[in-house]
DNA sequence: GATGAATGAGCGTTCATTCAT
DNA sequence: TATGAATGAACGCTCATTCAT
């Protein structure tokens, strides 16, 4: 049986802390205001550990995206389709909902600072066109399944989904307290009603 | 007539030059990415000029703040109905379009700074709201004269057109090539009409 | 008759006010924490009105340095002995404190700046070797005259009575609540008495 | 033995020279006329490394004063009465002649930036008042000794001579050439034979 | 490999002084 | 002559990063 390393596994665990202030902190505070030394405060290491383990700052960010990227691609495995219509839509988005809730920090940080690393540009893209894919490829379904009746302008609405989503989330957490922005759950409830008699009409 | 003294005017046009070198320079990098010296230059002045006539780098932002709420308020006066459905919610939407591609860098940064500057994030919210209020009375207006029948749900629909604007705009800013986003004329003609014939079902 | 121009008459009240501002600011806060907006704002003139009427900050001080160096020959020619022996040295020694009183801001100033301006450090010696001048007049006087015998230390007493009178005011003014320092009244009440029952032995 | 280690040793040589280059040059150019940078290339470190050792620039004289203050309550301990009267005083107060000699920079520090630096003021006070215990002490057992007779102005006396060795130190120091200072040799020399002369009478 | 000391570039800001009207 | 706008040098300080042990 073979024994793990304890200093590879040390390793993946500082690196995973540094990221994970690094994450909260620029969630907070943006690229420019998260400081190595706060990182490395927070992280509870010392700061030239960031310099080995990362190649700077930047590095921190750069594998941030990397394992953000990753994490899209598995929660776009992880749905199936039951045919409940209202059932199935709901919960599509809700995995999205999820996701960007688990993920806030560094979609905050995308939404931001994206026109300095376009690498966050596109994985906000690649979040928002795998969304719509999934929402298409289930819609296709429950049409060929004769649950929902064919659509003219079903890619349309369907971006429209995508893009009120966006907003939601957008919304949600960069202005916690407004009023146009309701919760997650009740924007659920209203829409997916909404939107589903309207595709039925 | 009165000939306005011209040093007067110069201190008009020179905060001008100042408030708008920063909000390019912060549309692009990003309020710290923004330094006083980069202002000085793209403004053509000296740096300590900036700090008589701001009180610092935060002033710059503040005043910019002050005239985009001056030119919200405007924007919420130039709109009139015709009668035209179709018409009128192009061109109250259209109107805030246009508000944003003129406002594009106030616009960014309020997108991005407002957890440090919580006066950009209210700006954001008083856009959207004065835009639903705006399509509300517009809606209420065109039922009122038969050119539409009662809705159930009209809020509901008039905030996720409002939702939906936000992210076209949001998503043509930030990322101007994604593909998901279609040009500002094509996302008039696409959805008005289809917004409409929902509505009129 | 004669009417003085009154903008003559004007720039030097100007003058004046910028002269008294300076003093006053730099008795508190130092030649340097003393700044030419600051000067100007206190004075009620305009910034660039300090450089037109001296050449600069360094200006005002050597004019104010100046103003005190005739106040300090004034203060010398102001007095007289009357033949009591205690009253005359009382006298001497008050017209000194007055003196100090009524320029405290210049005295303290002399007192921290003098490394960077000489000058200073010559009207403070000045000031000693005035005093000095004068009680060893006055002692001589009083000898002469019979009032006092003949002394084998009298310079040197005299020395240190100006000694003391500098350490009394010094003390006085740039620690004013502290324990060691008396009230100049006490501090003449009891030294004067002392000093002259010392030299009548 | 123990041998220290040399990082903990360097940090202490760090913080030295950088105090004595920030006492050297603001006992010539004052607190606001030591710069940062002027510190940094007289004590041969970054001027980074000023603010890593210390909080600032008001850090450096804060850790001065405690460094100040520590060796005043050094010097209070290192006296002893022998019985020889003018040996005794003479000693006392050279002890103060040195101690001021070898703080000069703070001292003269402490007398210029008192009004924007309480402890400064404190420092100086403290100075005087063991300076006035110690004579205190050593008269009052010099009289029980009966190697004096008992005075009825002691203390004030002793005030005096405090206040005169007072003086002595900061015309030396801020007037090194003046003709009213005499050198500490001659001053001791001439005054303590005629203050004790004068006790004895 | 890990630490903490050092570094230099750059930051926002203030200042005394000059310029232009 | 008087004003107020402009200037450039310098300031205290912070930062990401490198060096040395």
């Amino acid at each position: 049986m073979v024994s793990i390393g304890s200093s590879m596994m040390d390793n993946h665990v500082v690196d995973q802390k540094i990221m994970d202030a690094f994450a909260n902190l620029a969630g907070s505070y943006g690229y420019k205001g998260t400081t190595t030394r706060k990182i490395a405060q927070q992280a509870g290491v010392n700061e030239s550990t960031i310099f080995r383990h990362f190649s700077g700052k930047q590095g921190i960010l750069k594998a941030l995206i990397e394992r953000y990227q990753d994490e899209i691609n598995k929660a776009e495995l992880s749905f199936h389709t039951t045919g409940n219509v209202e059932m199935d839509i709901r919960h599509a988005i809700s995995i999205y909902q999820y996701f960007i809730e688990q993920h806030k920090s560094i979609f905050l940080i995308a939404l931001r600072e994206s026109s300095q690393f376009p690498e966050l540009g596109q994985a906000i893209q690649r979040l928002l066109l795998i969304q719509k894919e999934m929402l298409l490829k289930l819609f296709r379904n429950l049409i060929e399944q004769g649950h929902l009746s064919a659509q003219n302008n079903l890619e349309m609405e369907i971006s429209n989904l995508v893009l009120m989503n966006f907003s939601q989330a957008v919304l949600k957490l960069a202005y916690p307290n407004t009023s146009i922005v309701i919760s997650d759950q009740d924007y659920l409830d209203k829409n997916i009603q909404n939107f589903v008699s309207n595709l039925k009409k």
